[in-house]
RNA sequence: GGUCCCGUAGCUCAGCUGGAUAGAGCAUCUGCCUUCUAAGCAGACGGUCGAACGUUCGAAUCGUUCCGGGAUCACCA
């Protein structure tokens, strides 16, 4: 049942037997300081019938309470009509959440979608901001996957390029056939190292260039690292033996670092895209354009589109001299992924400082004349900041991904144990917990703001435990299953139904979240944004610890009540276990 | 300079399809473990919702302008 939906009708239904009104009613929840449940804000209708709020207010007052099966009394202050609802309303409410057996996900809805994340770039490790993105991408997949459509999870990685060849020749000038195994260091470290190398020993070169009287755009452009580093991209296109074998050595290298980070923090993918493979495509796509008349080409042979019917400028979209941008691989990927999986809907998670490129790409998308256009979406989110600024890779400036979670779960370690609520744990159930803990903490860090919204991370301040946190969460679930564990020893099972019992005000705040989850679900879809699940789990989590503090399960006298609230704290942790599992988070038993 | 995003308590953030005295957490201070896990609960303190106009019965929320911060405007990705 819907008590929303119902009150709802039964006002429509005043409207017209009062006063012969049509009109949408919409509904808030009263504020806690009024008597009530709904309130109807009747002020729109003052000006139409020309008469009073408090008149008005209490005309339909009445008429609820005389005519509405959901409604017991009501009260109006100004223009507020506060509702209040019948016992029984709130019991047969919760009995239809019990009917469900906690399936609140949506049936399937026929619609499919592809979700792009993660897509790292194989010369350097994952770092924070990078964490941020898997996160998001894996949430907002299982966000969309109980929303109902067939979600499939995809990463493209940047394994070519200018930037993979600086770590190249690095290593070649640098390395001494130095290996992750000699070197004791994870493979994308080792790789991440060269690239560093490469900045430091560039930057010398530039350095001595301009005390020889060169500029600082003719010292980069002459360099001789730079020279090589794009030499070697020559020769990497051109197939070159041993070029190819040192680039497949080394991205070898980072596949089992990431490899081995994506596992540690839960992330997978259903297919996986290699830039090598896909660098060349789009061209052809160009081709179409240039026949079809929407790109054209100027006098050095580049192929370009005008956007400025659409508010943004000319684009090129292919070199002079045949090859390809940025853009031209990103019109044949977006083709392939099309292909290959034909979803009705694609998503890219990637950082807002590629907000245009996006634009640019739907535009032409559309221009072309693509089915699947309407249905992408750039998922854009800010960036993470350091007091210091802005994470650079090249300065060293970097939050590590790998140590930071070393860091987190050595937290959890600690603030875990000074508790001594799990010394009966064995050390495998002790480090499987430090985890949870540790990537609970971090996943919600990072999730329960609003994705485009950039956010600082203070390395010196430690990732919180306590307040509005994913162990405060995890917390409340252990929490319910430490009485439910007691409830079964002492011999008690969980009603499949409540009989007929009067709840207290903290038990129909607790029934009215549990019945919004839905609303939540769709709404974190319609958003794509985890951080609407994050905070609607923080809001449960805390008012069943207030429920806690007010009220006992296991010492209630009423056999009926506490029956009724062995149901209710089992809903409240299965509902806590499903959201925080959209965002990637575990609930543990006990901790 | 053009375009886009952000600006809410000392700090980090909710709220933004317009509604009643703007909410949390952290930090500071007070209470609460002889009863289901104190990673908790209850309370205090803390706000010109960046500013000004405008629309409205009503604006943190919508519009315009301005201020502050960020991103972007590459034949880089």
């Amino acid at each position: 049942m819907n008590i929303e939906k119902q009150l709802t009708e039964d006002i429509q239904s005043a409207l017209n037997h009062l006063f012969q009104e049509e009109m949408e009613v919409t509904l808030q929840p009263t504020r806690k300081d009024f008597e009530g449940t709904y309130t109807f804000v009747v002020f729109p209708l003052v000006k139409k019938l020309r008469k009073n709020p408090v008149e008005i207010g209490n005309a339909i007052g009445e008429y609820l309470k005389e005519n509405s099966s959901v409604v017991s009394g009501f009260n109006v202050v100004q223009g507020f009509l506060n509702i209040s609802l019948q016992e029984n309303t709130w019991n047969s409410l919760f009995n239809s959440l019990l009917e469900k057996k906690g399936d609140s996900d949506f049936d399937s809805n026929g619609s499919s979608v592809l979700v792009e994340f993660s897509s790292p770039n194989t010369n350097k490790p994952l770092h924070l901001g990078h964490l941020r993105n898997n996160f998001l991408g894996h949430s907002v997949s299982e966000i969309l996957k109980a929303n109902g459509y067939a979600v499939t999870k995809a990463c493209l990685v940047n394994d070519r390029g200018i930037h993979i060849c600086k770590s190249m020749i690095a290593y070649q000038l640098f390395g001494n056939d130095e290996t992750p195994e000699s070197a004791s260091i994870k493979g994308d470290h080792l790789a991440g190292k060269y690239y560093v190398e490469f900045d430091k020993a560039y930057k010398e070169e530039i350095k001595s260039l301009m005390a020889k009287g060169q500029s600082e755009d003719e010292a980069k452009k002459n360099a001789p690292l730079m020279k090589q580093a794009q030499q070697m991209l020559q020769q990497w296109e051109n197939g070159d033996e041993e070029v190819v074998t040192l680039w497949k050595k080394m991205n070898g290298w980072v596949y089992d670092g990431f490899n081995a980070t994506y596992k540690k923090i839960g992330i997978d993918f259903d297919k996986t895209y290699y830039e090598s493979d896909t660098y060349l495509l789009g061209k052809d796509i160009v081709e179409e354009g240039l026949e079809k008349g929407i790109f054209f080409k100027k006098e050095d042979n580049s192929v370009w589109i005008d956007l400025s019917e659409e508010g943004l400028d000319e684009k090129l979209v292919l070199r002079g001299d045949g090859t390809s941008v940025y853009i031209t691989q990103d019109i044949g990927t977006t083709e392939l992924k099309f292909k290959d999986f034909g979803t009705d809907k694609s998503v890219w998670v990637v950082g807002n400082e590629q907000d245009y490129h996006f634009q640019v790409l739907f535009a032409i998308l559309k221009k072309l004349g693509r089915s699947y256009a309407e249905g992408c979406y750039h998922l854009s989110y800010g960036m993470v900041d350091l007091p210091s600024g802005k994470m650079k890779s090249r300065e060293g400036t970097v939050v590590d991904a790998d140590d930071l979670v070393s860091e987190m779960i050595a937290t959890a370690r600690e603030t875990t144990e000074e508790r001594g609520k799990i010394d009966d744990f064995s050390e495998t159930e002790k480090d499987e917990l430090f985890r949870t803990l540790a990537l609970g903490a971090l996943k919600y860090f990072l999730l329960k703001v609003e994705p485009k919204k950039r956010m600082l991370f203070n390395p010196a301040e430690s990732i919180d435990f306590q307040g509005n946190t994913g162990p405060f969460i995890q917390y409340t679930h252990a929490r319910i299953k430490s009485i439910l564990r007691k409830a079964a020893a002492d011999g008690l099972s969980v009603p499949e139904q409540i009989g007929d019992i009067k709840m207290a005000e903290i038990e129909t705040d607790l029934v009215g979240l549990l019945a919004e989850y839905p609303n939540y679900i769709q709404k974190a879809a319609n958003d794509y944004a985890p951080s609407v699940i994050a905070n609607y789990c923080y809001d449960l989590a805390k008012t069943f610890n207030s429920f806690y503090a007010e009220l006992s399960v296991m010492n209630e006298s009423d056999s009926q009540l506490r029956d009724f609230r062995l149901a209710l704290i089992e809903q409240v942790a299965a509902t806590l276990k499903k959201g925080m599992r959209l965002l990637g988070i575990d609930v543990p038993e006990r901790m």
